[in-house]
DNA sequence: AATTTGCGTAACCCATAAGTTACCTATATG
DNA sequence: CATATAGGTAACTTATGGGTTACGCAAATT
């Protein structure tokens, strides 16, 4: 089960690794800790846990046989800049808008 | 061909829809205007479109034989929302950080 | 020292997204 | 009317992501 190279884009695609982000916003997870919020096996949970890291959404700590996940801003970046695009554009239109309103009011 | 039902996250997790979706905040494109910027088919692109549409990130109005696409914002609503769950956590990360420092600035 | 626990990795299976070509229909145009 | 153009759909192939089980190993625990 070699973990596969995913962009962030295809890295938040998957329902499981975006329900386990919402949980490590919660509290630091271990592999396991995580492991037991889902209905696959650890294995599986493994795999996703080295998707998200190496995506960097998630760093981890191995303390003693433990491996702790913490959050990581970094692949989150990517994300923020696209909808951030296009929160933009609507703004845009929505300002276009505004101001057709105002031109049709003034001719009235 | 027939276009796979797909979620506000499958659907940019494809580097040719995010494109595309980059494309209609330029201008508003008929199937073949979008088809010109990719090196893929003209059905290919067709799919695309489909799932965009499937998935409420655009509009499309036919006009004689062409089809006009335009992007909508319900398709982005998931991903602001999803996005914005972050960026309130990582505000709420610095705003605990600068709580401490100032902590321990006054303990001095 | 023996066993249990936490986790990684390899080998494998299966579903499906994404592309193709081939073909069809309907609207425009000569 | 004949033909070119815009685009949908079907059938098919292929790559790969996501799951599994089986196994191995190092750190805790007894």
């Amino acid at each position: 089960m070699t973990a596969p190279r995913l962009d962030a884009f295809q890295v938040i695609a998957d329902p499981s690794r975006r329900q386990m982000l919402m949980l490590l916003s919660k509290e630091s997870l271990t592999i396991n800790g995580l492991a037991e919020n889902f209905d696959m096996s650890r294995p599986a949970v493994s795999k996703h846990i080295k998707v998200l890291y190496g995506a960097g959404f998630i760093s981890i700590t191995g303390i003693g046989r433990e491996r702790h996940c913490v959050l990581k801003q970094e692949g989150f970046n990517k994300l923020q800049d696209f909808i951030n695009y296009f929160d933009k554009f609507w703004a845009g239109k929505l300002q276009k808008l505004e101001t057709l309103l105002n031109t049709k009011a003034k001719s009235k």
